[in-house]
DNA sequence: ATAATAAAATACCAGGCAGTACGTAAATAT
DNA sequence: ATATTTACGTACTGCCTGGTATTTTATTAT
C-alpha cells in the first residue's frame, strides 16, 4: 500500500513490492491471488484507512462552509495526502487494472458520489445550500474536483496552489 | 501521433507503433534517436496540427462568455477530441516522460497558461471580464480544468457530464 | 559490368515483467 | 520414529520492452 501511495501503482512490479515488502514471490501470490488480487486489497486496506476520514468529515453534519474548508484541507494539505491519493491514482489508470481492481474502484466512486450528494441534499434542507443544482450533479462534480487536486499533489504541484485551485473550483457550489 | 492519442501514451510501445505505421525499428530510430525523439516530434506536430486552435479561439479576443463557450465545446463536444488531448495525456504521465519531451510539455503548459492569463487581462481592460483574480492565477485555473475535462473524456465518460463539469467550474471565473 | 558506398531491414541483445513448476523444509499424523 | 501432508522459496517460463549489431539490399561511381 505504501509504495503504490508514493508512486504510480501503473509502476510499481509485483517484484519491487516483493522486494520491499522482504516477501517471496509465491508468498505474495498464495495470499493475494495475483496482482489484480492484491490491489483489490490494498485498496480495501487503504479505504478503510484513509478514505474513511473523508466519508466522516461528512458524516459530522457540519454547515457546508465548515465541511468544504476540512474537505480542502484534508486534500491539499494534510502531510499524508501529499504524493496524492491511491484511490484516485488507481481511478486515473483505471484501464490498466485488473477486473476486480476495477469493480472496487467503481464502488467508491459511485459511493463517494452518493455520499457527497447525501451530504448536501441533508445541508440544503437545513437551509444551508441554496443551490438549484441537483444533489447528484454537485456530487459527482465535487468526486472530480477531490481528484484534481489528488492528481496535482502526486505531480509534486506546490499545496498553496492545489489549495487555490480547489477553493476556485468549490465556488461553483454556492453558485446558480 | 495517432496512436498515442487513442490511447495513453505510456501504453503504446515502439514496437506497437512501428507495426501501425509499417516501419522498420531501426527507421524510426534514424528519424528520431528514440521513444524521447519520437514523443517530442509527434507533441510538436500535434501543438501545431490541434493545440493551435486553442490559442486561435483566446486570439480571436470575443467577448469572455463567448471565448468559455468556444472552450467548451471544442474541449468536452469536438469529436476529434473524443479520446482526449495528446498533451495533456503525456503531462498526465510526466514521471514517464523523456526529457526533451518532458521539457516540451512544460513549455506548452507554461504559454497555456500565459496565453489564458493574457486574454483575461484584455478581456478585464475591456470591462468584460470582473473579477479581482489575477489574471495568472485564472490562466492556471483553466489550464488545470481544461485538463480534468480531457481526462475524463479519455476515460470514455459521457461528454454531457463533461461539459457540465467543465461549464460549472468556469462559474468561478465570474465570481470573486 | 563491376566495385565502392550508402541505406535499410532482419535478427538479435540485455533486462524486466507477471506468473508458476518444482524441490526442500517444516509440521502433523500415525 | 516414521510416513504423510502442508507450507514455502529458488529458480524458472514465456513474453514484451527499448535499443542496436550485423547482414542484406539498393544506389552511385568507375
Amino acid at each position: 500500500m505504501r509504495a503504490y501511495w508514493k508512486d504510480d501503482p501503473a509502476d510499481i512490479s509485483i517484484n519491487a513490492i516483493c522486494a520491499l515488502a522482504e516477501v517471496s514471490k509465491p508468498a505474495l501470490y498464495r495470499a493475494f491471488g495475483g496482482e489484480d488480487g492484491l490491489m483489490r486489497a490494498v485498496l480495501d486496506r487503504y479505504a478503510e484507512l484513509v478514505l474513511v476520514d473523508i466519508f466522516e468529515i461528512l458524516a459530522r453534519g457540519a454547515p457546508l462552509k465548515d465541511t468544504l474548508d476540512a474537505l480542502v484541507h484534508f486534500t491539499s494539505e494534510d502531510a499524508k495526502m501529499a504524493t496524492g491519493c491511491v484511490f484516485y491514482k488507481m481511478r486515473a489508470g483505471k484501464h490498466r487494472l485488473g477486473p476486480q481492481t476495477r469493480e472496487r474502484v467503481e464502488e467508491i466512486d459511485a459511493g463517494a458520489v452518493n455520499a457527497f450528494a447525501s451530504y448536501l441534499e441533508a445541508r440544503r434542507n437545513a437551509g444551508d445550500w441554496n443551490s438549484e443544482l441537483p444533489a447528484s450533479k454537485a456530487g459527482r462534480y465535487l468526486v472530480e474536483q477531490i481528484g484534481l487536486a489528488f492528481a496535482q499533489r502526486a505531480a509534486g504541484e506546490d499545496p498553496a496552489q492545489v489549495k487555490d485551485t480547489l477553493e476556485m473550483a468549490l465556488l461553483a457550489l454556492e453558485r446558480k
